[in-house]
DNA sequence: TGCTTTTATTTTACTGGTGAAATACCTGCT
DNA sequence: AGCAGGTATTTCACCAGTAAAATAAAAGCA
């Protein structure tokens, strides 16, 4: 069914993404349903997973997944020591994970702990030298990978759809910060 | 009326989204580096983690996670019934995780599963009515939040974004499938 | 001071996902 | 027919994430 999706079809009119295909599925099933939500929020989600799936293959030459490399870089574009719960915050990920991913960065060699003097209840989580010099190379790899990527598009389209998804980025961060948080 | 509704902050400045942060703290650290990707493909990233905590939340209410409603969601709009290789070439998950939801959609009677009378290793899964209900009770519950998460960006750029990213979508459909697939 | 309340972090028990191996069946060759 | 090789699906052993409870320290206050 979707096996057909290649850049090019045979008459000549331009090819069609995944989402197009499950939006015709869908009107074709739902007829009188406003769809439209689908067509710019299942790209996002499949555009997501996709550049996700790239990320991940790359980090793991590395040796790191992608939820440790968001700490290293956190830590890393951040410049100083950061506590778990700031850590938290950043990454968006639970305390339960981030103390996870830290005991193996630790281990590892990658990350270190001291307590703070003056609330001995806070960690303050800083990167090793090895950790730094691994943020340092896995940055610019993970950059050239994302440009390769998005190489086709062209850099003023490029520029478009960042503006267009940091106005609905503001938005969400706004709405869901009241809803979930 | 302002068109591109950016929230305004105290200082008259447009407020910034997270990304633009994340790139400041970037170039700060790495003065010389092109961190340019990170603009759109950063944006894609949370935006898509929003979006999914928003449409978790509310599957949460009908009882269903969000790879569970992909599973019923892919049945449904397809029509047809459709075996578990289907399921993982459409829902983008490995075999053992679409067995896994499988049986628990089986368990709770919403997917029956009969085995294909030509050839007995494949299985056909098609939605109970129970299935079949729940999903079209979801889905407009679905699109709901969705097209109110959306409603502060103009109809206009919403599918200027559409496109773009339906554009990039088909490019990383191509690239991926050949580096990954 | 001694107490309750609040905050920061970790631990626990469990869920859901993964890759690789196992199972079951079909197809085509000789 | 009989078997080598391919394909569809499930099982297995394990890992990462979560929510909620537990721990530990600080802050507020009588």
């Amino acid at each position: 069914m979707s096996t057909s999706a290649q850049p090019v079809a045979e008459g000549g009119q331009p090819a069609e993404d995944i989402v197009a295909g499950i939006m015709r599925q869908w009107q074709a099933v739902h007829p009188g349903l406003d769809i439209e939500p689908i067509a710019l929020i299942g790209r996002i989600n499949r555009c997501a997973a996709l550049l996700q799936q790239a990320a991940d293959a790359q980090l793991r030459h590395e040796g790191l997944s992608r939820a440790e490399f968001d700490l290293l870089g956190t830590l890393r574009r951040s410049g100083r020591s950061l506590t778990p719960g700031e850590l938290v915050r950043e990454t968006f990920a639970s305390g339960a994970a981030v103390t996870k991913r830290l005991r193996g960065l630790e281990e590892r060699g990658l990350v270190e702990r001291q307590t703070d003097s003056r609330d001995r209840r806070v960690a303050r989580l800083s990167l090793t030298d090895a950790g730094r010099e691994l943020a340092d190379r896995a940055l610019p790899a993970q950059l050239e990978l994302e440009r390769s990527l998005l190489a086709g598009i062209a850099p003023d389209a490029r520029a478009e759809l960042a503006d267009g998804l940091g106005a609905l980025l503001l938005l969400l961060e706004g709405r869901l910060a009241r809803t979930l948080g």
